[in-house]
DNA sequence: TGCGATTGAATCGTGTGCGATTTAAATTGC
DNA sequence: GCAATTTAAATCGCACACGATTCAATCGCA
């Protein structure tokens, strides 16, 4: 017979669990800034490339924009971001920091050092496991459609 | 100044991104057995081992009563399991497969063994990334408490 | 024995996530 | 130059996910 297997076994619980654990440590980090952790994602996308477009940003993080945008609506609420249509190209819509949003990046300077430390790996390590974590993502996007 | 990070060198983003590129390989093929993918996770505790209450399978999950308490209803709308208050102590809620429950285990046995394939690595490269992520959840879990 | 503390589920409110659909704007074909 | 197609956001419905709270059952201990 095949092996039945475990949650123990599996890859995708683990990554499934260990993404529900960064969460829980970004959030105490996080929430004095006011902000949640995808929220923080678009801030990170936003401070590296300002004005991106509401697509360019779901390219980044691999989100929809039924996801983005009425995430993007909560952080302009909150006064971090701006948004306007592009004038070029009326679908578009460019997001852009305010002084709020882009004073933002000096307080979270901390935040990936903390989450860094938590990790109890040194850099090369992380840098490491980041890489065969980010070629199993490809990997599994790639042959998702293949089926079997 | 301290190095500006992108996401594209965020271990965490790394990990949200391959969470969700998981689910959406998972997606057509559970599909066909009616479950999402906590679900599925669900189940496969229960196949592991039957009976179990709420918080047993929280804690195999690592997930919250105010989760599971509405996927586990779902579940039971749909016929594969059946919720019961433990006679011993009634404050547990014993969940079990019903006929229905138990005979999807042997429809989703290839389930598993695609993700596998769909990862593009040996099972030993699987099994080894795996160990690496759960060392790095404990850590994350652990140190989360005393901040930074 | 009795009662305060703890535990296990459930409930509630908020915030993701996504597929399907809609709407408006731009592009393509002919 | 205009109809058909494509593209970008937004909207809608559904399903997580969690913190805070509530409620009932059990436990602990004087």
């Amino acid at each position: 017979m095949t092996q039945k297997i475990g949650l123990e076994h599996l890859l995708c619980f683990e990554v499934y669990a260990a993404s529900h654990a960064f969460n829980k440590l970004y959030k105490p980090l996080l929430e004095p800034l006011g902000l949640t952790y995808p929220q923080y994602l678009v801030m990170v996308a936003l401070w590296g490339r300002d004005g991106q477009s509401v697509s360019e940003i779901g390219a980044a993080l691999e989100l929809e924009s039924s996801t983005l945008t009425p995430l993007i609506k909560r952080m302009e609420q909150a006064g971090l971001v701006q948004r306007q249509r592009d004038a070029e190209d009326e679908r578009r819509v460019r997001v852009s920091l305010t002084d709020r949003g882009r004073a933002l990046e000096a307080q979270a300077a901390h935040v990936p050092v903390c989450a860094g430390q938590a990790t109890g790996l040194e850099f090369e390590q992380i840098e490491a496991l980041r890489q065969q974590i980010a070629d199993l993502r490809k990997a599994l996007l790639a042959r998702g459609d293949s089926a079997c």
